[in-house]
DNA sequence: CATGTGTTATAGTGCAACTATAACACAGGA
DNA sequence: TCCTGTGTTATAGTTGCACTATAACACATG
């Protein structure tokens, strides 16, 4: 799986990362235990700072979604809290389909889109 | 409706208060005419400066949710472009059920969690 | 003419993002 | 034992955004 980075885009490149590596893992691109590059490689690699994929995987292992140590690198390691993950996705959900809300579409059109997200990842 | 600002949240000023009346435009307190307050009031009721607040209604007028002009002020006034906005509400969407999907919440759940937002809103 | 809109200009402060070096602590292999 | 590769921490510098502060402008209304 390679990450890229797009310089223009408006969103931190560490939050490029972030994402590319969260739509990894839903995609079965990375699995639980894969071991990610270190960040000197990845940084290199993408053309960054090291300490740019550091916050990255930082970020990654305070939400839960990768383990870090000297030993053992940066490995896909769920941590899930069914609980709070619920929570947390209903709040940013709200915002999103009050936005689609707004412009008229309709709670059948998001049942759509989920469906149609689900199929993409489930392939 | 009052618009209130967390200065210790994360989130910035003029996002926090752009967030605030896209869902008071989702959940009717402000409706399609309506008038905003004036960047200045706004400004002065919640102890902000009046650039953030104009900041906002740039961010809103190009999203398309109000209208701006020396005359009428700040207008509630929603321009839909149907097949943009499903286009920017599925990638929103793709990242945030990618985060759910590798906590292991099912595409029942989100449903779920897509009706009952639908529900407080529409109440 | 005074008032109230949004708009623009200028300027300053504070902080986040990013980069650049360098060194450290620790584990594994040669 | 020494070298290498992990993540981690420290220091420091540049850039740009968020926010504030004044001030003035263009325009419409009463």
């Amino acid at each position: 799986m390679f990450i890229e980075i797009d310089f223009e885009s408006e969103e931190a490149i560490y939050i490029q990362i972030r994402n590319q590596i969260v739509m990894g893992i839903a995609t079965s691109a990375f699995r639980e235990g894969d071991v990610l590059p270190s960040v000197r490689r990845l940084a290199e690699s993408a053309g960054i700072n090291m300490h740019t994929v550091n916050k990255a995987y930082n970020m990654l292992k305070n939400e839960g979604f990768i383990s870090l140590s000297r030993r053992h690198g940066a490995v896909i390691s769920i941590e899930a809290d069914k609980q709070q993950d619920i929570m947390n996705l209903k709040e940013n959900l709200r915002i999103l389909l009050a936005e689609g809300y707004c412009k008229n579409i309709s709670k059948e059109e998001v049942h759509g889109l989920v469906e149609e997200i689900f199929a993409e990842c489930g392939e």
